[in-house]
DNA sequence: CGTGTTTGACCAGCGC
DNA sequence: GCGCTGGTCAAACACG
């Protein structure tokens, strides 16, 4: 519905809006008219604007257009952003009314307003031609000469997209093919020798530490326990042997992976690569506490808990093991050397052991956020490097995944393949590994688009819901896992998670697609998940083929899968809400489980499960809280806000935060509520970081922005919507940030927790008090971090790519089965009906936007991604509704300065000081990718 | 008192 | 069959 006509508003740019322009009278209303106020100016230029086109156009001749917006893309920057700006500016109008908006976004800021890009201009031409007859009947001539020219043009161009889709078919199959040959290879040697457990790992930026680590590194340790455990899963969980099959291609990419690793861990600055990036995550986080290293194993086939923590972090290490599996094991590396890190799930601890070769004990866990819920976890240091926490997680969750750990889960899963997409090895490996961290169900036909589609898994998309892998989908059901350090190294935070919001109330409905950073925290499990987690999805839309599925199952919820590709979800519902034996794998040992069974009626037995249910981590089971949240919002605001901030985590430096903030966003009634440290430099400072972060990346980015100030600084200043500012993202929901507010009781509560010292090599943990103290005399000259301008830069390239990753899954979420060439899309439309469309199209000699534009197999990517951003921005708009728009921005003299540090004073430490209270109002316009990337900038300011 | 952790005991594969 | 190991149990504790 919908979908098609924004899509094609996104794509609008090239060929199709010159085409449609002329015969579409009323569609564009509201465009045309503002375009006709552009067009009046520039009106008698008639001639003009033609000989501008001319050029373009003329040169180019039937490829032109095309061809025109690659050259652009790929020399002139420039050339882009004014494109970009047109489409914008429609899309503003769009939403609101023509006239006001114009100066702010559009031409008016922009010097590149008088470069109304040639299209643009030929739209406006062609349109007030139409309408005003103006230019007379040689206006009306050319621009029928264009017109056909243009149809030729588009026939040229269906002829080798044609063409282009039958290599890409071709090359996909082949793809698909070795992918399967090798998964096969693999697997039967794995067959041979050991019952099908290979392993690979993927690491990306812990290797280090992983390398030949003992007891936690993987590779080697492990096998030995790994194959234990293997077997103990197997025999037990023969329910679900059937459907794990196909192998995975994970396998493959494993050393090569590893390599990248080691690139990462070096910090090779011109590695632009995934790894690179990886890299650089992990590298420049030397600091901090809480920038967890994160590393995936995937293992066997079957359903593994999503290792939700690892996203947490920065760092990324993925292992993917063996599809042929049963279960899924799922081992995340985290670095956390602070308290708490959550995955967002309840685990109980119910055992502990030091293994062999490891002297740090290792930690049993299993999962409590449902009664019967058979997951298990094994938390243990890694060897090599304490403060890496290797979990491993196993099994398949009955239940439906508290947010956080779903938004968890989707993270990591995001971070992983970010990390791995540049990776040498099989691109399907890379995907794969990291839907199975996500807890996604990887299949082999979910390979299909890897090849092109690599990122599926990008932070902000979330999975539309098109599931491909229908037969040999396995299903990772997991959630974030994360490694709860509890008992090893840190304290932990009570035992209580709470979500007080539940993720995906709105069944996805395609709001602003928001995700956690990959950074973030899920873990915290109580942290208020992104409430916007669902809009998010909606709006995000990934490689249908992998990480909708994974998603669904995260969000619990099968059936909203927002496409009604449902079918692979079957599963899900199955096991969601039934604690029944039946429907979870059984236990992993055949001989406990009888006892487990008898459990439930031994007096203990009914204790434990009375346990369990009282304690339930999520005091509200998600699929309830749906239901309940409308109702009783109101009423239990003030609870819930207390469990807000109880569990508080900040995004940031994943601690508690000190001097808390209440960032106020636009998924802020829906219970959003990300905390932030107001403290110094001296501190974590990590408000004052999460600014920085945006605000650079707008100066970067955003031209010659003439709002430069960040939202949070600035916005108190400018009130009115003209302001353009910088915007920052949640890090929780990814909504926009509105400004933050100072919640007394949360900031008093939270300071009282105890959290470690920001300062580098240093451990001391306390409360802000202690803290304070304790940075005053032991670091008197603490600066601000620095970033690393090498890091910067290719976190930057990393941005870019990611972005590119964000269009290609919004691209594979809207069209079926769309490649992506470079900048080329090419929708992949069955010839069938490719054909019918064709001869539609001839019919209609304009054909309709829709059918154009689902026709229109090629158009940049780079559209599609504004596209969807400017999608997700209506989106959080309408969602949100305008009402919220009034968040009270607390104004902290320091704040105004991004780049201020306070230097002295313990209480001016805090950046915010309570009691601000001017009101500002950012604009919602231009949401864009910036906010993400500024987000992840935060890790390299971070250090 | 409820809830979660600790910890020694127990059990089941595995290899020798 | 024995010992080793990893994984799990469950009583004892600790904590709020
Ligand atoms: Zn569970």
């Amino acid at each position: 519905m919908s979908s098609k006509k924004k899509r094609a508003a996104a794509i609008d740019l090239s060929v199709e809006a010159e085409r449609r322009r002329p015969e579409e009278g009323g569609d564009g209303g509201d465009r045309e008219a503002s375009d006709g106020a552009a067009a009046a100016a520039e009106e008698d230029g008639d001639v003009k604007q033609k000989q501008r086109e001319g050029p373009k156009e003329e040169t180019g001749g039937e490829e032109e257009k095309v061809v025109e917006v690659v050259a652009d893309q790929g020399e002139d920057g420039s050339n882009e952003e004014i494109k970009y700006r047109t489409q914008q500016g429609d899309m503003m109008e769009e939403d609101k009314q023509p006239a006001a908006a114009a100066n702010v976004d559009d031409d008016g800021g922009d010097s590149d307003g008088a470069g109304a890009s040639a299209e643009e201009k030929h739209m406006v031409t062609e349109a007030t031609g139409g309408e005003g007859d103006d230019g007379g009947d040689s206006r009306t001539a050319m621009a029928q000469d264009e017109l056909s020219e243009m149809q030729e043009e588009m026939e040229r161009m269906k002829e080798e997209n044609r063409m282009l889709r039958r290599v890409v078919d071709k090359t996909v199959r082949d793809y698909y093919e070795l992918q399967m040959k090798l998964a096969a290879y693999q697997q039967q040697p794995a067959a041979a020798d050991e019952p099908k457990e290979t392993e690979v790992f993927l690491s990306l930026g812990a290797t280090t530490a992983a390398g030949g680590s003992g007891g936690g590194g993987f590779p080697e340790a492990k096998s030995k326990e790994q194959a234990a455990w293997r077997r103990r899963s197997v025999g037990s969980d023969d329910s679900d042997d059937g459907k794990e099959d196909l192998g995975l291609s994970l396998s493959l990419g494993t050393s090569s992976s590893y390599d990248d690793d080691q690139k990462a861990v070096e910090a090779r600055p011109h590695d632009v690569d995934g790894a690179a990036a990886a890299a650089m995550i992990v590298g420049s986080r030397p600091a901090p506490r809480g920038y967890a290293l994160l590393e995936s194993s995937k293992v066997q086939g079957g359903a593994a808990p999503a290792a939700g923590e690892l996203s947490a972090a920065g760092g990324i290490t993925s292992q993917s093991v063996n599809p042929a599996n049963r279960k899924t094991r799922v081992s995340v590396r985290v670095r956390c050397q602070g308290p708490t890190m959550n995955d967002g799930c309840q685990w109980r601890k119910y055992g502990q052991k030091v293994a062999k070769g490891n002297p740090c004990p290792r930690a049993y866990y299993r999962c409590t956020v449902a009664p019967g819920c058979p997951v298990r976890k094994q938390v243990q240091r890694c060897l090599e490097d304490m403060s890496i926490l290797v979990t491993t997680y196993e099994g398949t969750h009955n239940h439906p995944l508290p947010v956080g750990a779903t938004a968890m889960a989707s993270t990591t899963s995001a971070a992983a393949t970010f990390m791995l997409l540049s990776s040498t090895t099989s691109s399907s490996s890379v995907s794969d590994a990291a839907a199975a961290a996500a807890g996604v169900s990887t299949a082999p036909s979910s390979s299909y688009l890897s090849p092109y589609l690599l990122n599926s898994a990008s932070p902000l998309l979330m999975p539309g819901a098109t599931v491909g892998g229908g037969g040999g989908m396995q299903h990772l059901n997991l959630f974030g896992n994360s490694p709860s350090s509890s008992s090893l190294l840190a304290p932990q935070a009570p035992g209580s998670s709470k979500y007080p919001w539940s993720p995906n109330h709105p069944p996805l409905a395609g709001a602003g697609g928001n995700k956690r950073p990959f950074w973030s925290a899920g873990g915290d499990g109580d942290k208020p998940a992104p409430a916007a987690l669902a809009e998010n999805v909606g709006a995000v839309m990934s490689d249908p083929n992998k990480f909708s599925a994974a998603i669904n199952n995260f969000m619990g919820k099968d059936g909203e899968s927002s496409s009604g590709k449902s079918s692979t979800f079957a599963w899900t519902r199955s096991m969601d809400r039934t604690a029944t034996p039946a429907s979870v794998p059984a236990p992993a040992r055949p001989r406990r489980e009888p006892v487990s069974e008898e459990m439930a009626r031994s007096a203990r037995a009914r204790r434990h499960v009375a346990r369990q249910l009282r304690s339930a981590p999520y005091p509200i089971p998600s699929y309830r809280w749906k239901a309940m949240k409308e109702s009783n919002r109101k009423k239990t605001l003030p609870a819930a806000q207390k469990m807000d901030w109880e569990d508080a985590n900040c995004s940031v430096c994943m601690e508690y935060p000190h001097n808390a903030v209440l960032l106020l966003c636009s998924s802020h009634d829906k219970g959003c509520r990300p905390y932030m440290c107001g403290t110094s430099h001296r501190h974590s400072n990590c408000l004052d970081q999460f600014k920085k972060a945006y605000t650079k990346g707008a100066l970067l980015e955003e031209l010659p922005a003439n709002t430069v100030g960040t939202n949070l600084d600035s916005t108190p200043l400018i009130t009115g919507e003209k302001n353009e500012s910088v915007d920052l993202a949640c890090p929780l929901c990814r909504g926009k940030v509105k400004g933050w507010t100072i919640v007394e009781p949360a900031r008093s509560y939270l300071n009282g927790k105890r959290r470690t010292c920001m300062q580098d090599g240093c451990s001391f943990v306390g409360t802000y008090k202690e803290l304070r103290k304790h940075v005053k005399s032991e670091h008197p000259l603490a600066k601000p971090r620095e970033v690393d301008p090498i890091l910067e830069q290719k976190w930057r390239l990393l941005e870019i790519e990611r972005e590119r990753q964000d269009a290609l899954s919004t691209i594979t979420a809207t069209m079926g089965r769309a490649i992506v060439f470079g900048d080329y899309v090419l929708d992949l439309e069955d010839e069938d009906d490719l054909d019918d469309v064709e001869s539609d199209e001839d019919d209609n000699a304009n054909g309709h936007e829709t059918d154009n534009t689902r026709r229109m197999l090629m158009f940049l990517m780079r559209q599609v991604a504004r596209h969807h951003q400017n999608q997700r921005l209506q989106n959080a708009i309408g969602t949100t509704g305008g009402a919220e728009d009034n968040y009270a921005v607390s104004s902290g003299a320091n704040a105004t300065t991004p780049y201020h540090y306070p230097l002295e004073g313990d209480d001016e430490d805090d950046l915010v000081m309570a009691g601000g209270g001017s009101t500002g109002m950012v604009r919602p316009e231009r949401r864009r990718r910036r906010r993400r990337r500024n987000r992840e900038r935060l890790f390299l300011g971070l250090h």
